[in-house]
DNA sequence: TCATATAGGGATAATTTTATCCCTATATGA
DNA sequence: TCATATAGGGATAAAATTATCCCTATATGA
């Protein structure tokens, strides 16, 4: 007899429709949504930052991001690594030992993330961006 | 009769709340996180573009994203608008006319836009960000 | 008179993103 | 033996963000 019909996990499936079609498919044609896609996740930023200060396993990042749950944290360095900003690497040992590195585009994206962090910093200094009365025009 | 109650549009009250307190609140203590929500919604690079390009009115901003919708589009001028980087003038004519335009916060966040910008278009170009086999160590 | 332009926003649905909880497995120290 | 450490991810709930639809109002041109 012939299979018709393959048995595959439901989760494998709902994971090779989001790769190719989001119910509304992300406009990748830009620089900016490029990089809003790599670094716009809630804790990239933060990892990718300790990364580059030297912590680079998991347990590390988890216990500098106390608010982020594991979960999340894995999350996001799945992304970052298949965008290729980080790259995972397994050590054969036990107990279980993973280090992330930056890869080179990884390490290009530092001055980006710095430039946008002063300006941020700067914003944050400066009182004088409180909201401003509607104005009119004679 | 003392009036110990007092009666208030539903969505003010939301509007409220949300300022407040929203269920996880948002914490601004970084540059990083600072910027990334004055500039990461959807559409707000976009518009700033648009406007530093000399776009200012909101009919041709929703003509040159014809992609958002005109609902979203002014939801987030206003909050470019509260953040201090855009600046809303109305014109007393009719037809109504608006037109908006970058603050001196708003000027000084082009650099950092286009820094990113770049950057993405830069991965964009490069075909070895692709997905990179998980390796192992000995 | 009717369609279109200008500008804006409420109510709600859909979608995406995060959060919460629970499970796997092995090694170490109390 | 039991709690803790290492690392990871499925299932689902909650929250936040966008999308869709419909409403206001005035002026202009066909």
């Amino acid at each position: 007899m012939i299979r018709k019909y393959i048995l595959i996990p439901k989760f494998a499936l709902t994971k090779l429709i989001c790769m190719q079609e989001r119910k509304i498919p992300k406009d990748l044609t830009c620089g900016m949504s490029m990089i809003m896609d790599i670094i716009g996740g809630k804790w990239k930023p933060c990892l990718i930052f300790n990364i580059s200060q030297g912590y680079r396993r998991p347990s590390q990042l988890q216990r500098l991001n106390p608010k982020a749950t594991r979960r999340v944290l894995n999350q996001q360095l799945k992304e970052l690594e298949e965008h290729g900003v980080v790259r995972r690497v397994v050590y054969a040992e036990l107990p279980l030992k993973v280090e992330y590195f930056l890869t080179e585009i990884g390490e290009s994206l530092m001055p980006v993330i710095r430039t946008m962090d002063n300006w941020g910093s700067q914003y944050l200094k400066d009182p004088y961006h409180l909201p401003m009365v509607r104005e009119m025009a004679s």
